[in-house]
DNA sequence: ATCCTAGCTTAGACTCTGTCTAAACAAAGA
DNA sequence: TCTTTGTTTAGACAGAGTCTAAGCTAGGAT
């Protein structure tokens, strides 16, 4: 069913029901959820989760690299569930809309040596801001 | 003597004494403070200064398009006095420091029509990560 | 000069997001 | 069964930022 589940297990960690609910919830989406909806939502299917263990598992899945933590607009923290295929985001300026995107080259390449200050430099991501469809005509 | 004094004048914004030093403050260091830190300092020079006029302050250049807002960590935001020039930044992953970059190319021309979702991409910034010097013997 | 008004600043209360702690609970092995 | 280890829970706590109501300041009108 829910695939991150799978890759979840490959690292020997115990499924529990409310991890289960928790992956199932992030997995369930294409939006990139805060902490506080995904309590929220994992909550209607199991009214007795609490926050604590919302964030300790949320915390725990970013520290195993199967979800990737978004730090966007400074207020909450978001969850991106697909860790393991490279991709950038869309911000829409007007109404918050996040979309995955995927661009053609890799930012790495465009950094020279000599912008590098010594730093090995492993990985970029690329926020793009603009206005969505339904955000232009305001 | 501060540049970025001189660009906010433009916009017929009052300049008071307590924007005078939060402005200075900001723009005379080349690491990227938090509002926080910025309140720190600028207490150092006015001890009478509040906590909210430095935050009402720093959203206001902000909105006025001459400071930028970095969300990069998610905990606290960090104010760069440089939103003049297009830049990026280089986050080392060990001890957080943070340095501005060059680029070779724009992001937006390599983000391909179908994957804009019919937004109009309007500006994108890039977060290199990897190791600074000091970090990679650890 | 005095008054008025608009805008600026202040302290402190408040909200929101996230972490920590101590206790209860569950599962697996001896 | 007993023990050990790991998980979950409620609630207290902490950090970052916003809001509010009151006081202050500067500039214009009289």
């Amino acid at each position: 069913m829910s695939d991150l589940v799978t890759r979840l297990r490959r690292h020997n960690w115990r499924i529990t029901p409310q991890r289960r609910v928790i992956a199932e919830t992030l997995e369930g989406s294409h939006v990139h959820f805060t902490a506080e909806q995904i309590l929220e939502r994992a909550c209607a299917r199991m009214p007795e989760l609490s926050r604590a263990t919302v964030y300790n598992t949320l915390n725990e899945m970013v520290a195993l690299g199967e979800v990737l933590e978004l730090a966007l607009d400074g207020r909450s923290k978001r969850y991106d569930p697909n860790a393991d295929h490279e991709h950038h985001h869309l911000i829409c300026d007007g109404c918050g809309l996040m979309k995955d995107v995927h661009t053609v080259a890799d930012p790495v390449e465009w950094l020279p040596g000599d912008e590098r200050h010594g730093f090995t430099v492993a990985r970029s991501s690329i926020t793009f801001r603009g206005l969505c469809p339904d955000c232009q005509g305001a």
